[in-house]
DNA sequence: GTCTGTAATTAGAATAAGTCTAAATACAGA
DNA sequence: TCTGTATTTAGACTTATTCTAATTACAGAC
């Protein structure tokens, strides 16, 4: 994806594009990794002529999920992870490698069975994170 | 549950049963409010003849998380809660008031139908966070 | 019952993630 | 070009958690 996407992207969601939220907003459009804002910061930092502060990156992450252009994960104590995915679906954890998969949720969604909600729990939404280990 | 049966449980699990451990893990065992160190900490100060340090009741969690008899949530960014919950069962996270309410399984367990873990994925655990709002 | 080595606890210093502040810079619209 | 607002910046600050070095408690040996 390119630099006038991003900016196209950003505009259409009401976000002013500057140089540093592209880059921000690039980023994590191109990685599957969820990372976190101090990964952000060091694999950003480069692609801009000028500094980039950590103000910035923080308040930008802030920015893009308020937006709903990002959400944000905790699937660990102690560490925000961000996720240019957006759309309903789920995460596996390795536990040897602490990375995160994506677990996409086909066309008719899913199911879950076995129990109730309470009546008086309205949910808008769930999530559902696996635990285990990669085979590859 | 009174001193004593913490006392026998503590033992049970390998743990040397100290006053500070009885009271942190009585706390937890009797709370269905899933609190952080810190709440854990006001909560139970009081309990105790002595003063407690902060870095005795991380040490404890760490050691109660570790030995199977509590474990870690990660719902919100910047807070680690503690569940004394430790059978398989899943969350609903009042969004208004930040309260976590357990949900339990039944009997045969739960099924989730709709999507496929890929065979790589060996998955030995899953966990479900609902989020919404509790009508009372 | 003491002695003694190890385990546990303590207060406070140190880290680390994230937020805030006040000043500088960029930029959209007049 | 001018001007007011939005954005960015460096660094101070806060808050959650961990570390450290010294003290206290306790289990097992005598
Ligand atoms: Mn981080
Ligand atoms: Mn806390
Ligand atoms: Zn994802
Ligand atoms: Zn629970």
């Amino acid at each position: 994806m390119n630099r006038t996407t991003v900016e196209e992207l950003l505009m259409e969601y009401g976000i002013q594009p500057t140089a540093q939220r592209c880059v921000v907003t690039g980023y994590l459009l191109e990685t599957d990794c969820h990372p976190t804002a101090e990964e952000v910061m060091r694999a950003v930092k480069d692609r801009l002529p000028c500094s980039l502060s950590r103000a910035t990156v923080y308040n930008t992450l802030k920015l893009l999920v308020d937006k709903g252009l990002l959400q944000e994960l905790s699937t660990e104590p102690g560490q925000t992870r961000y996720d240019a995915n957006t759309g309903h679906h789920h995460h596996f954890v390795d536990r040897e490698s602490g990375r995160i998969y994506d677990l996409e949720v086909d066309g008719e969604g899913i199911w879950i069975s076995g129990f109730e909600l309470p009546a008086e729990y309205k949910a808008d939404h769930f999530k559902i994170t696996f635990y285990g280990k990669v085979e590859s």
